[in-house]
RNA sequence: CGGGGCAUGGCGCAGUCUGGUAGCGCACCUGGUUUGGGACCAGGGGGUCGCAAGUUCGAAUCUUGCUGCCCCGACCA
């Protein structure tokens, strides 16, 4: 992509409402824009990160065996009557009319959409375990919404719904979509350590929610060290292995780990104190098993092998894309922007052209481009007249993982000047071993991070 | 939902106390000189000061009501 022709209005003032590092952020590298208290637009910068962190997420459910549908935004308040949360959801839920006077409502989760889809196809055990899974924008219209998408009122969510025949069979499901978290935060570049949680309103009997640790975030977290250093199971990871998935969920809620809602002194005490983690985490993944308390009334009942109708165990699984890019920018920035993990940045390498206008270094740019094109790596190409200074400040605050930087007194040696973003690291070398150097990049990126 | 605060051009702000031609920096447009870490000179465009009512000869400024937004607390992907 050519700067010149791209659109990103970045700002070199952070707008006054903006209080935390990734909000400021996101407004000034022009990511999105506030429209109302809790909504935002998408602007193109902010939109691409979101799309490669769905992808990922969507890679890793897949892998663990959902299924991916796509549910509406707008839903029937009947279904929430059926299973009585139409009056437990309170003033959270946006409740509107349609022109014939309907109740109709903007989903803030679909757990009776699923279920009513699935009641309506599904009649045996034979089908089972099923587990589909949607990326859908939900609305809750939350009394405070603050820190920019971080707590929105509209977000992006990924919500996954497992179906099983029983208690055990659905535990399996449970902790598949928790290794699925595993790997999905591991690709996305961060640490987010599993926590014993509260239910809340979804209800049901076991949860965890994953955290990201940063000083800004909103949930204060207890954990063992020990917690931190667990190996990520690699993408060959067996998910038709009952036991070595529950082996692998086993190692990760061994030690202790709560958030402040779900601590206890007590056995807090028992961790030794220095391997006590206090710290303070945004929460990017909540995963819930709660057995038969949507199905049974709303009567989503499958036949068994026994000939018996019973209903379906049920758990369900959710991540916040939007939530997780400012997470992302929360764990990871300076003073001059933001650093993107490898996996996530919109683009791979910002292509600094130093002096617009003159022959050879355009050349040496336009050849640079086409080169990277050509081996498969995105670059954003700042063709624009601004001065140096200029170009540096607006590479480090969108937080490429490269720049490569091509003026005419580098040139005249043949040589052009490479750094990367997280370290400040740079080097000067010839164009080709500059190109070598990223593709080799890219590859690792692939290896560790990729598909 | 309780408490606090803010609203003046795209962004950041001054002006409000003490009523009298709406201002500054950045950004934007034109011309010129510049060009390796946010250039300089000259010229230019853009705001019915959140909305409504009131007080006044006169309101960004005073009064009342409303709306929007932000922050702190209790709740949530």
């Amino acid at each position: 992509m050519k700067l010149s022709q791209y659109f990103l209005p970045v700002l070199k003032e952070a707008p006054r409402e903006a209080e935390i590092a990734s909000h400021q952020l996101m407004l000034r590298a022009g990511m999105v824009r506030q429209q109302s208290a809790g909504i935002y637009s998408w602007l193109p910068l902010g939109l691409n990160v979101m799309r490669k962190v769905e992808q990922v997420v969507r890679e890793e459910q897949n892998r663990a065996g959902a299924i991916e549908v796509l549910m509406p935004t707008i839903q029937s308040a009947d279904l929430w009557r059926e299973s009585g949360r139409y009056d437990d959801y309170g003033r959270e839920m946006l409740r509107i009319q349609d022109r014939h006077e309907r109740d109709m409502l903007f989903g803030p989760t679909n757990e009776e959409m699923i279920t009513d889809i699935f009641r309506a196809y599904v009649k045996s055990y034979k089908n089972l375990p099923l587990n589909l899974y949607h990326i859908q924008w939900k609305f809750r219209d939350e009394v405070r919404p603050r820190f920019g998408v971080m707590r929105g009122r509209e977000f992006l969510m990924k919500d996954a719904y497992s179906f099983d025949i029983d208690e055990a069979s659905s535990r399996a499901a449970y902790y598949r979509m928790f290794v699925s978290y595993l790997r999905t935060f591991d690709r996305l570049g961060v640490k987010a350590v599993p926590m014993r949680a509260d239910t809340g309103p979804i209800g049901g009997d076991l949860s965890h929610e994953f955290l990201i640790l940063a000083d800004t975030g909103e949930s204060e977290v207890f954990c063992h060290a020990d917690t931190m250093k667990l190996p990520v199971p690699d993408r060959t990871v067996d998910y038709g292995d009952d036991a070595l998935i529950a082996g692998i969920v086993d190692d990760w809620t061994r030690a202790y780990a709560r958030t402040d809602e779900m601590h206890d002194e007590a056995l807090w005490s028992a961790v030794p104190e220095g391997d006590r983690v206090n710290a303070r985490g945004i929460e990017v993944g909540h995963i819930f098993h709660f057995g038969t308390k949507y199905s049974q009334p709303m009567g989503a009942t499958v036949t068994g092998p026994d000939g018996k109708e019973t209903p379906v165990f049920m758990g369900s699984y959710g991540i916040g894309p939007s939530r997780v890019v400012a997470a992302l920018i929360e764990a990871g920035h300076d003073d001059d922007g933001i650093i993107w993990p490898d996996s996530v940045a919109p683009f791979d390498v910002g292509l600094i052209n130093l002096r617009v206008g003159d022959q050879a270094t355009d050349a040496a740019c336009a050849a640079l481009y086409e080169q990277m094109a050509n081996a498969g790596l995105d670059p954003l190409y700042d063709d624009t007249d601004n001065r140096a200074g200029g170009k540096f400040a607006l590479a480090d605050l969108i937080g490429l993982p490269w720049q490569l930087i091509v003026g005419p007194r580098g040139l005249a040696n043949g040589e052009v000047e490479i750094k990367k973003r997280a370290s400040g690291e740079r080097e000067t070398l010839s164009m080709e071993a500059a190109i070598n150097r990223l593709v080799a990049w890219r590859e690792q990126v692939k290896e560790r991070f990729g598909g």
